[in-house]
DNA sequence: CGCTTGACCTTGAGCAACTCCAGCTTGTTA
DNA sequence: TAACAAGCTGGAGTTGCTCAAGGTCAAGCG
């Protein structure tokens, strides 16, 4: 899989897959004959892991060092799993203050275009 | 009220406040004798529909047409209903998309962490 | 009455996280 | 063999803040 499908697959755009690589979120892709990254299905889902963290507003600090966690050797494996469940789970705390923002935006949104519904209602 | 007052009751920082004011997102605000920002009632409540535009990732741009049709005076008041409806409805549409976009990485993090935390039990 | 303090002011630089662009390489297609 | 499509790199540009330096001024204290 080349740079483009990736991007379709993970959502990222392709500028950012390879900023990403560079800022060392991703283990660097290896490259075909023509030197063009090549993807596998493991390296798509982790793109997709790291779409998903950062839409949803995990600082790039962060997601590089779980990134850094997750892809070192076994030995790491074993002691970083403390720190990647307290990445993860402030992360889930940043989950509910969006929640509450977005519910917040939500019922603002709903409230004014209902005035403004009426007031394009009385104007005609 | 002064800023670091506007600031709290809106949830923006002081130096986003002045820079949304110089941005032209929000009516220059009056001044007291010393040169101080006063905010009143309406300004922060203004401040507080900013915050939640923002914190919910409608662009700038969008923001300050907003701004401007609303404090425009009462002829664009009347001209500007049909573009207002349409950059609400728009974020209407972007609300849906983040909270799908919350709720997939909502998914993933309960998964991940329930991995984590029964490697976690098995090593100890 | 002078001095310090604290909260604000302005201007401008710095930073995060992309995004775009120019110029180059390379397999393929006509 | 010439053109094309897709990728590559390095670097500049953009958005949206955030921080720092240096200045002003009313109020309180000695």
């Amino acid at each position: 899989m080349n740079i483009s499908e990736a991007s379709k697959a993970s959502g990222l755009s392709i500028d950012t897959i390879r900023f990403y690589e560079k800022a060392g979120m991703l283990p660097a892709a290896p490259r075909d004959r023509r030197g063009w990254r090549v993807f596998n299905a493991d390296a798509v889902e982790w793109l997709r892991n790291l779409e998903r963290l950062r839409a949803t507003g995990m600082p790039l600090a962060n997601v590089r060092r779980f990134a850094v966690l997750v892809h070192a050797g076994d030995a790491a494996a074993v002691s970083g799993t403390a720190e990647r469940l307290t990445i993860l789970r402030r992360h889930q705390l940043r989950l509910a203050d969006r929640q509450n923002e977005l519910d917040a935006c939500k019922t603002y949104l709903a409230h004014k275009i209902s005035v403004y519904e009426a007031m394009e209602a009385k104007e005609q």
